[in-house]
RNA sequence: GGGUAGGUUGAGCAGGUGGUGAGCUCCGCUGACUGUAGAUCAGCCGUCUUUCGACUGUGGGGGUUCGAUUCCCUCCCUGCCCA
């Protein structure tokens, strides 16, 4: 089956980092780029215009979620997932896989699927590889993923060993199971941070016929040198590969540095919209929390480096207002920054492989995030009264 | 003026009928969050102490008592009813 995606994509001369174009159905994918996450057919607080005018150009669907509620047979009625949520750019879906994981205490998981008890009303739901193929292939995203089996940090190696055998079965299924040639399904990887089972993973997925490879089961509560050490040991693998690959659930803005020397051409995170909503920004000064008591008297913007809405129109002392206040305003505003940031960050990251200053880019957004053990001088969020006192 | 119900740590409450009142919810302070069960969650939130712990605190004053939030006297304040 010829793969409905076309991806092209050249070294960047830093590390194993690479520029490239993925076309979908609908519409062009610069890479390295990040997608918003909209599991139920929505990033939070955000509408399809505020996306694009953030620079959205690929958005995250989910197909538990959706199954559930509104349910894909009725997404299909009504005209597929993008024409229901207004939405004409790509999207991706995710298999479910991370609900496996997230949602453990309401589920089973066997060599067949997984059971889940349906967080809404416990409802009995099944998700096996052909479902959840069946399920985004009603929704009609662009690109879905198979369904996998992903455990978390510090599990035993035996449990990382059968999740991974599992995954590996269940993405032969998946593959068998699908029927619309104009959906790209992409695999995912997974072995813990196992160094072997890593590689052994990453051998079987990229010797099936995706189109694209995922990295999955990371950020799961590993170290970040033990998620640099399991992207090492996939780039290694995969080091002729030329599919897309995706890293999921990830990341930071200091992620994004590391993944991207390792090959990684897509990202997925909710940290943006969701840091957003819990009144933590990210700027080109570092973060900023709007819930601290020295924000309600700053009048500046929240990054007067940002081209947004929220940093043209807004002062951090409203937007730290409608924080306490408990305004829905404030989700709109924090989420369009936020998702502002990222993609942002990911433009000039794509730039900087293009033209140079990767590495004099990487180094200050690396420090502005560092964690606090790391960096002996955390942001600085005090209003400058001074500076107004006339 | 008469009657009645009250006054508890910023706010709102719970509790306590002679022997441990620092419990709850807000507010406030500080964190956490990575393929979204998350407009969520956690810690702190009288004073001193890193901790352990110590001390203070039930409207004010006084009394009875070994001991009072509790019993007595008195004053102040608030709600409601009657005049």
């Amino acid at each position: 089956m010829p793969s409905p995606l076309n991806f092209t994509a050249r070294p960047a001369g830093i590390g194993r980092a690479r520029l490239g174009r993925l076309e979908t159905p609908h519409g062009a994918v610069d890479t390295p780029q990040f997608m918003p996450v909209g599991t139920q057919a929505t990033v939070k607080a955000l509408t399809p215009g505020d996306l694009r005018t953030a620079g959205t150009q690929i958005l995250l669907g989910n197909t538990y979620h959706l199954a559930l509620r509104p349910g894909e047979e009725r997404i299909r009625r009504l005209g597929g997932l993008h024409a229901f949520m207004a939405w004409d750019g790509p999207i991706l879906t995710d298999s479910g896989g991370y609900q496996v994981f997230s949602l453990g205490h309401l589920r089973t998981v066997d060599d067949d699927g997984a059971t889940f008890a349906s967080h809404l009303d416990g409802t009995i739901i099944r998700l096996t590889p052909e479902r959840a193929i069946e399920i985004q292939e009603a929704l009609g995203s662009d690109i879905a993923m198979v369904l996998d089996h992903l455990v978390g940090a510090g599990a035993p190696r035996s449990e990382v060993e059968l999740a991974m055998e599992r995954t590996h079965a269940w993405a032969a299924r998946a593959l068998e199971a699908r029927s619309r040639p104009e959906q790209a399904v992409f695999g995912i990887v997974q072995g813990g941070v196992d160094a072997e089972l890593r590689a052994v993973s990453t051998q079987a997925i990229a010797a099936m016929a995706f189109d694209g490879i995922a990295i999955g089961g990371l950020s799961v509560g590993e170290s970040k040198a033990a998620m640099a050490a399991a992207l090492e040991t996939v780039a290694g693998v995969l080091a002729d590969d030329v599919r897309p690959r995706y890293l999921m659930g990830v990341g930071s803005p200091e992620d994004f540095f590391v993944a991207i020397e390792h090959g990684v051409d897509l990202f997925d995170c909710v940290l943006p919209t969701r840091l957003a909503r819990h009144g933590l920004l990210w700027t080109s000064e570092g973060r900023l929390r709007l819930a601290n008591a020295a924000t309600l008297d700053d009048p500046r913007p929240v990054d007067a480096a940002c081209r947004c809405e929220t940093c043209r129109d807004y002062s951090r002392a409203y937007l730290a207002h409608l924080f306490r206040a408990g305004e829905l305003l404030v989700h709109r505003l924090t989420s369009v920054h936020n998702l502002t940031y990222t993609l942002d960050l990911m433009r000039a990251i794509r730039q900087a492989l293009t033209d140079g200053g990767y590495e004099a880019l990487r180094d200050r957004v690396t420090g502005q995030f560092a964690a606090p053990d790391d960096d002996p001088q955390p942001i600085r969020n005090e209003p400058i009264r001074d500076v107004l006192r006339d």
